[in-house]
RNA sequence: GAUCCCAUCGUCUAGAGGCCUAGGACACCUGGUUUUCAUCCAGGCAACCGGGGUUCGACUCCCCGUGGGAUCGCCA
């Protein structure tokens, strides 16, 4: 472990939205940052021009915005690269660490048909690796001359170490033949030119990372630390995907979801600190460390991440989370933030929501513009109470000068008394002509909350 | 096929040789509170992949097997 800063980064390619599996890295990089006063870089690495998309790279943006994941500095755009990545090629030839190849993509095809064939792993041949004669005609590669022999160790601060064969990797390409340089080979010139001391990233880098360290080797570079995060799988263990559902960040911000609440699943899957469940953002920060990460790969659960969203929700300001509804959920509550009987209404909604988007739903009925009954569930929840005990309950309503939860509800014990009926019966008429529903939060809550006048109101059938 | 990785309740995990009769959380089930639903409280169900070692003693260490996964592109 050195003593350099530490800096990290998080390089997604514009080429599909930022899904969980890619802000879990994001995640653990911001946090190993934060944690150590480092820097968090965002780097995008465009280097396909072909998939690429503008698109995408907004929506990255967007999602990493949202899950509060601030990055320090301009992002870096490999794009706008290509000359340095260049220029070390450049050097690499010179030194001779690496050297161009004609090799057609037919004839490659065919070395990887024959080694399939004889049981072999598919490899370049490196026909062209000690070429020295007149170079021919038309379009070539870079191929980096990969050592013959030896090993190389990779050790991983999560998965320990790791030994490759040299002979095991291929002359693999890293300049292509129009000129734009390869993944494998400006990952390592950017993780070296921006200083960055801990590379996260998923487990299906960890072949790359030999290729990676054999360069950097060539090229005279210190080491990164690396830390392999294993994969997060659906509820079928295999590679989360579209299929499984929701992948995209941005699809769980529609769904309701908090991004503390996201962020507390996704540091969880992988990551522990002893049995605490939830983390504040501040206690993510504080505690996070990569000896607490797990080796193996975990299953994304969306029923966690549903006890965590209202956990998050429980613990927010009431203020911030009216504000958060009614910017980006269009649900207006703000009102209810006046008065103990109706922030006590707050309260109970709170309780019982489990996504932001359910407070549209739960709370309608205390609404007059969205406040409806249907007709059928009145008949059949209704009829039991007999219409003059809900006469007399309206008397007594209106003659209730205090009409706190707790006296409207005495109101309808009495009624109950009176016309020797269940407290029940009566109940469960008043909730259906107040609420329009069958489950609400507690009636004197909402009897309290509705306040005497529009009580009275509706309960007229 | 080759290389590499992984393996504790259904799921996320604690566990770094005796503290384990394996703990917590989610989910699920039961009871209580709420004379509704939810919440909340109490309780319950439920796991160390198999086989060999090492050791006085293995969930923990080693080997083999089995199972799962990743990677083998002029994608990243």
């Amino acid at each position: 472990m050195s003593n350099r800063p530490i800096i990290t980064r998080f390089a997604p390619s514009p080429t599909g939205m930022l899904h969980v599996g890619g802000a879990r890295t994001a995640i653990f990089s911001y946090l190993l940052a934060r944690r150590h006063n480092g820097k968090f870089i965002l780097r995008i690495e465009d280097t396909d021009v072909e998939r690429s998309k503008k698109e995408f790279e907004s929506e990255i943006l967007d999602s990493m915005k949202w899950l509060g994941l601030d990055w320090d500095a301009d992002p870096i755009y490999q794009s706008q690269r290509f000359d340095v990545y260049r220029s070390y090629i450049q050097k690499m030839l010179k030194a001779g660490t690496a050297y161009k190849c004609w090799a057609t993509p037919e004839e490659l095809a065919a070395m990887r048909e024959k080694a399939t064939a004889h049981g072999k792993k598919p490899m370049y041949d490196r026909r062209y690796r000690n070429f020295t004669g007149t170079e021919p005609s038309g379009s070539f590669v870079v191929r980096f001359k990969t050592p013959l022999d030896g090993e190389t160790i990779l050790k991983d601060l999560v998965k320990g170490d790791i030994c490759f064969q040299n002979q095991e990797i291929d002359d693999f390409i890293i300049l292509r033949s129009d000129n734009t340089p390869t993944y494998n080979f400006t990952v390592v010139i950017d993780d070296y030119e921006m200083k960055i001391s801990h590379v996260i990233r998923g487990d299906d880098h960890v072949n790359n990372t030999p290729k990676q360290i054999l360069m950097m080797q060539a090229l005279g570079f210190d080491l990164p630390e690396f830390a392999h995060v294993p994969m997060i799988l659906g509820p079928d263990k295999a590679k989360l995907s579209k299929r499984h559902g929701a992948v995209a960040v941005s699809q769980y911000r529609e769904q309701g979801y908090l991004p503390t609440a996201m962020l507390n699943a996704l540091l969880r899957l992988g990551w522990s600190h002893g049995d605490q469940e939830f983390f504040s953002k501040d206690q993510m920060i504080s505690l996070f460390d990569l000896s607490g990460c797990g080796k193996s790969p975990s299953v994304f659960d969306v029923a966690k991440l549903d006890h965590l969203n209202n956990q998050h929700m429980k613990a927010m300001d009431r203020e911030e989370l009216v504000n958060l509804l009614r910017n980006n959920y269009g649900t207006d509550l703000s009102t209810l933030l006046n008065g103990d009987a109706s922030i006590k209404l707050f309260d109970a909604l709170v309780e019982r929501a489990v996504r932001l988007t359910d407070f549209k739903d739960l709370s309608a009925w205390y609404f007059e513009e969205s406040f409806v009954r249907d007709q059928k569930t009145i008949d059949s929840n209704v009829s039991a109470c007999p219409a003059a005990a809900l006469e007399a309950l309206k008397v007594q309503w209106q003659g209730c000068a205090d009409f706190t939860g707790e006296n409207a509800f005495a109101c309808i014990k009495t009624v109950a008394t009176e016309q020797a009926l269940k407290i029940p019966v009566i109940a469960k008429a008043v909730r259906v002509l107040l609420t329009g529903t069958l489950a609400s939060p507690d009636m004197g809550i909402v009897l309290a909350a509705l306040g005497k006048d529009r009580a009275v109101e509706r309960l007229s059938i």
